[in-house]
DNA sequence: AGAGGATTAGGACATTTGACCTAATATGTC
DNA sequence: GACATATTAGGTCAAATGTCCTAATCCTCT
């Protein structure tokens, strides 16, 4: 199956492509160059735009899935698999700081061009955001986990769009810091003091 | 000066249409059709797309000033003034949730396809920095002064993002209300225990 | 009122770019 | 060699940018 290389291969700079410039700046042109075939070739891969973007979206659902599965079994306790989590912004720092996150800024382009594959896009998100709701949910939260996922990835998304912004490495240092030592009150109050949501 | 006005009229179109849709996907004619001109007249004042980008840009940082300057006359209350920033994500919550922050998508755009433009569109970004640095400056916050405008300004970008992928207003409420009372706090540990910088 | 500059409409045209398509060729397998 | 699979090299077509020009109209000043 050659067929099968080649198209995984077209995805993966694709996906690189898609991130690094944003899906409406990348072109056919810029892909198949990227991945060193000819523009034809492309085609008997992919019909159309849109059919990249749809499996450039289900490769990342695919990959996030795998990576969460990984922190599953990489530890028992729900706030170390959330702190996994935390740091992504600080592990994939340099791409952050170049191209932002490859998941919020996807799903802000599509939104505003009103794409039909936007709604799979922020599949991604809503992947998150229930996995982190199911580690809240471990740590004893009850019904304030789902908005402690929320929050959280709200708080990844807004320190990936600064960083870009500003690539100021203290800011990013700084925020995980805090959100790491708010997570952990979060698991020492549920035990005894399980109301106080405003206590961030 | 009839020019000035229909300039005007094109950069405000103009912004309406790059907000919505974003820079990429807006083109010459659907600015022109917007404002109801024709080509030529539109090329009688701006020469090409990234004069426009300027100009819209330019316009955005004007008024933002001229936001910012109305809350410093609105209360001598720093933090007061710092709630009508945090608040901004309520008021503006419709568009918002249809098309991200404004600013936030403008700069993440125009940083991945390398415009040149993209240090002028940060520079709004760092006008809020500033200006919330200047407002926990006030508070007494000293040396956490800027730490806190990021944080700030990280939260609102985060919000924004999550508001335009969810439109879960619960969830724009709910981190409204926390942030708010952060704000307070950070207000009252300045009297007596000025350290804490994690006591978010 | 009229001269003259400023503004607008409208279109012709060159150029580029990108999405999409096709016919011919290559590659490998039986 | 036959056959399906894979790939290439071209070309078409529409849209967008950018340039230029001409003829109206509007405004202002005298």
């Amino acid at each position: 199956m050659k067929a099968e290389a080649t198209r995984q291969k077209i995805v993966e700079r694709a996906d690189e492509l898609i991130y690094a410039k944003g899906f409406g700046e990348t072109s056919f042109a810029d892909i198949a160059g990227a991945v060193g075939i000819s523009r034809g070739n492309f085609y008997y891969h992919f019909k159309s735009k849109d059919e990249i973007l749809d499996a450039v979206i289900e490769k990342r659902l695919v990959d996030r899935e795998r990576l969460l599965a990984n922190w599953g079994e990489t530890s028992d306790d729900p706030l170390k698999r959330i702190e996994c989590f935390i740091k992504i912004v600080v592990v994939n720092q340099t791409k952050i700081m170049a191209y932002g996150c490859p998941v919020g800024t996807l799903t802000a382009e599509l939104a505003k061009i009103d794409h039909g594959s936007g709604a799979k896009a922020n599949e991604i998100l809503a992947l998150f955001r229930d996995w982190l709701t199911r580690q809240f949910l471990e740590l004893g939260c009850g019904g304030e986990a789902s908005a402690h996922a929320l929050h959280v990835l709200s708080w990844s998304q807004g320190v990936a769009t600064l960083a870009q912004a500003f690539k100021d490495e203290a800011f990013v240092r700084r925020e995980v810091e805090q959100i790491l030592d708010w997570a952990e009150a979060v698991k020492n109050q549920t035990g005894h003091a399980p109301k106080s949501a405003t206590g961030r």
